[in-house]
DNA sequence: GAAAATCTTGACGAAATATTGACCCTTTTT
DNA sequence: AAAAAGGGTCAATATTTCGTCAAGATTTTC
């Protein structure tokens, strides 16, 4: 079940938003200051933010920022075009203006949760499993460890950009609190030695400096 | 650079969106029919596509299955709520109401491209990309090492403008705290070589005395 | 609690990158 | 015109990072 946080100090309409959503059957938490969504957010991860702009405290517009890979969509009576514009660069993934049509809202939700929901990921030959643990490399199965396989998604998301040591070590370190850049190498290297023992290719790449990348 | 296909039977509209889009850097394909779209579709793979619903032969609405793999924006002049859920639940990325607005339309499409981040840099023929550590002479990608891509970077920030060699030295002495003037001269004859190795051309030109700058 | 799987760490050769010396050419100064 | 200073490149050396083996530490499984 998806889990959604909704951002709003207007408890009318956050009430409203809950029920429907509720009755949608997505999990919902509720904050109704931008200090307090930022404290709901240090201790869990919705999978969508439905984010009011009029807020006390600290605004939407500043909140926004601060908020990193989770879909957020803006609901705001303003209509203004710059305003629309400047959220939807700055990192909102879609705007709603009020009033809306609950059906419509609850179609925009469906649409950027759908991203998070194919749980295959694929490049060249292989196709990486969200539910198993395991890689198919060419139709043949492998198991993976619990990191091998985080870290291998990563690299598998956007496979044309390298992506940095740091920024895998902050991503896997839920799961794996003391992993250092030099233990990661190591899971590169078995990860490395898996797919290679199916069909001997090496499909991952070291950027210098950087971190590591799909080989294209 | 990404290329989007605009499938639009109405030329003054079609015009209207193609020509914004090549202005905001973005390279065009048009069809106007829905099985011309499928046509064009089975030679090119675009970015993303626009779709307006009213078609003639094969109507928006029959399009939308078949495409996979492309966000679809839907531009439709009916407002009818159920007519949006149906398409934004049956593929849709997103649906725009005509009449709209071309700023917010333009963001909305980055939003889908992801181009939020603006990490691109270019200079006549060359295109420098930030996550990557690469420049793109020509259409043709070379590598560059840390340093290098540091000290390019530097140069087309402003190309006009000659940039100093302490100047230099500060800027990029966060990864090579021991880079001298004397190294420094060596990084720009290896960028020199990796750019000339494509085809032949100098980009950069010393200042006598002061340092570097593009050449224009 | 023993066995197995997984994670981390040390060591060392290989590869990529960075720095330096030598040498020649060009520009500026005297 | 000669001297001085800056610029350009080749080649050698130094440094950093990468890749892997093997061993020890930790967690999971039975």
């Amino acid at each position: 079940m998806f889990h959604i946080l909704i951002i709003d100090d207007d408890p009318y309409i956050g009430d409203l938003l809950e029920e429907t959503l509720k009755s949608a059957d997505y999990s919902v938490s509720r904050a109704f200051t931008g200090t307090e969504a930022l404290e709901i957010l240090s201790k869990e991860k919705p999978d969508l933010i439905l984010l009011d702009l009029m807020l006390p405290e600290l605004s939407g517009e500043e909140l926004l920022p601060k908020i990193k890979d989770i879909p957020v969509i803006v609901i705001s009576a303003k209509i203004d075009v710059s305003n629309k514009v400047d959220l939807l660069l700055g990192g909102a993934a879609d705007y709603v203006t009020k009033p809306f049509d609950m059906r419509e809202l609850l179609a925009r939700i469906a649409v950027q949760l759908r991203k998070n929901d194919k749980n295959e990921l694929t490049f060249r030959d292989l196709t990486l499993y969200a539910d198993a643990l395991t890689v198919k490399v060419n139709n043949t199965e492998t198991r993976l460890t619990g990191t091998e396989w985080a870290i291998l998604k990563l690299l598998m998301q956007d496979p044309l950009k390298p992506v940095g040591k740091s920024a895998m070590l902050e991503k896997i370190s839920a799961d794996t609190p003391d992993c250092t850049e030099r233990s990661l190498k190591q899971h590169i290297s078995n990860i490395r030695k898996k797919l290679q023992s199916v069909n001997g290719e090496d499909y991952i790449e070291a950027v210098y400096g950087i971190g590591f990348k799909m080989k294209s």
